[in-house]
DNA sequence: TACCCTAGCGTACGACGTAAGGAGTTGTCT
DNA sequence: AGACAACTCCTTACGTCGTACGCTAGGGTA
């Protein structure tokens, strides 16, 4: 059940994480050829990460996916620390970097964030990562490069765009937080996410009987007017994320578009 | 490193969530009488936690506290994933669950919203916990009631709430999650924070010699108008992210006072 | 008094990250 | 060609973790 925490030494992790990989023809002295490669590591630690659904990510499994023992990895990475900088910043190159057709910055922050959205489901272990840490590597920049590319085009300053930013990746890391939650609690008792549902609420009433009337505030919000069903193929919940999302990026947006987000008086 | 992810049991977490603290005169039958309480080992965990910075909660540490050894906390929690579920509940009890005298219902949200990034400043693992869970104890679900309680105030619907209270808790987990980093990441070096910068930016430039070329709009944004210095108490990246949640508030709320936020047709 | 339930402890097991050092391989230099 | 040095990979081992198991002993109830 331990996860990370992104805490490798920086000074360590990043001449790794911004390696020249087409430097082929790289130098390589006496001793033996590397049967690995530090790409290899790291897709395979990908794999385990993904696989193992967030706790199981240990040196040993690394090492036997690539068939050898692991100590054998400390041969081309520090040490586990160092290893998740570079798978977090390794999924982050899944995403298409450079601007994709589409008509107005609305629409292309929103393919953004979409995009970005689907990775952090398809990698959820990379919500646990980035604690304690700033952008550090290359392709987790990109993502940035890119969401400011598109930004420039409303012409708003620097200081108003670095608050927008905060917000955007704020929304996008909380709505896959959501969703991959959404999607691994059902898993776990393979059952149908109803089914789930139900027996979580029957455990709910049977724990604390008088939970309606304590907190009536929350029965109202979750009740009301809530048909309770998905569109029969994203699950409620997932669509629920979903909604929230837009919501969030209509609401910044609209104020970017119109100008109202207030910048403090420089003396402040 | 190793840290946690709050996959508690439910099955098992419920029941001491939700143990009823008055009842004084509870049954005990025969035994010795237990040393200890259920609170004392969450309360030792919070202190554990708080101290070792992120990493060091484990049940031997939770248990030299109380003077203990490992095995002892067994009898009050089942396990220390459970244990965990109960620290991150316990911690939500710290906050102002009831009105304060807030003067209309943005101040309020405003004020609930600096007050749980306060909590989770404090007490900043409990941003790694909730991963794959949804709120479970009393005290988180009071934060809830508590918001609910003064949106309802705005008389929107709960399809529109439900999205906005969404859009709120990611806002404030992803600005107290930026203020976490920036608090704990010059601590380790013991520097101040312009020198832990400036040693960034050299390791980086030279690592990355052609950084401004290739990321062209990440050096504008950084670089625009930002005279680089907080306030002089307030260290700047904090500041930063103050005024990013300050910018969510206001473009979210102007929504929700405008009555512009959509809700999708219920056919959907 | 007899009983038995239970709190707390000691021991132990398997998994983890990784330090240390040895074995074997391969380039470069004489 | 031969010697050396650099390098990969393995074995072994240490300390720490969560926790299963079984014991001791204390204190209600019968």
């Amino acid at each position: 059940m331990a996860v990370f925490a992104g805490q490798g030494d920086a000074a360590r992790s990043m001449p790794l994480l911004w390696r020249e990989k087409g430097a082929a023809g790289h130098r390589h002295g006496p001793g033996p050829k590397p049967g690995l490669t530090v790409d290899a590591v790291v897709s395979a630690a990908i794999g385990v990460a993904d696989d193992a659904n967030v706790a199981g990510l240990s040196m040993r499994a690394v090492a036997e996916r690539l068939g050898v023992t692991a100590m054998a990895l400390y041969t081309y990475v520090p040490g586990k620390n160092e290893l998740v900088d570079l798978i977090y910043d390794g999924v982050h190159a899944e995403l298409p970097t450079d601007g994709r057709p589409a008509s107005g910055w609305r629409a292309a922050v929103t393919a953004w964030a979409e995009d970005l959205v689907a990775l952090y489901v398809r990698h959820p272990w990379a919500l646990q990562v980035s604690f304690a840490r700033p952008v550090l590597g290359p392709h987790e920049q990109a993502v940035l490069e890119a969401l400011v590319r598109i930004l420039r085009e409303t012409g708003a300053g620097a200081e108003v765009l670095r608050r927008v930013v905060s917000v955007l990746f704020h929304l996008v890391r909380g709505t896959a937080r959501t969703i991959a939650e959404a999607r691994i609690a059902p898993t776990a008792g393979s059952t149908s996410e109803q089914e789930w549902w139900a027996g979580r609420a029957a455990q709910l009433a049977e724990v604390v009987p008088d939970f309606a009337e304590r907190f009536p505030q929350t029965m109202w919000l979750a009740g009301a007017g809530a048909a309770r069903t998905g569109d029969g193929q994203t699950p409620y919940l997932e669509h629920e994320a979903r909604e929230a999302l837009a919501v969030g990026l209509a609401v910044l947006l609209d104020g970017l578009e119109a100008g109202t987000i207030a910048v403090p008086s420089r003396g402040r």
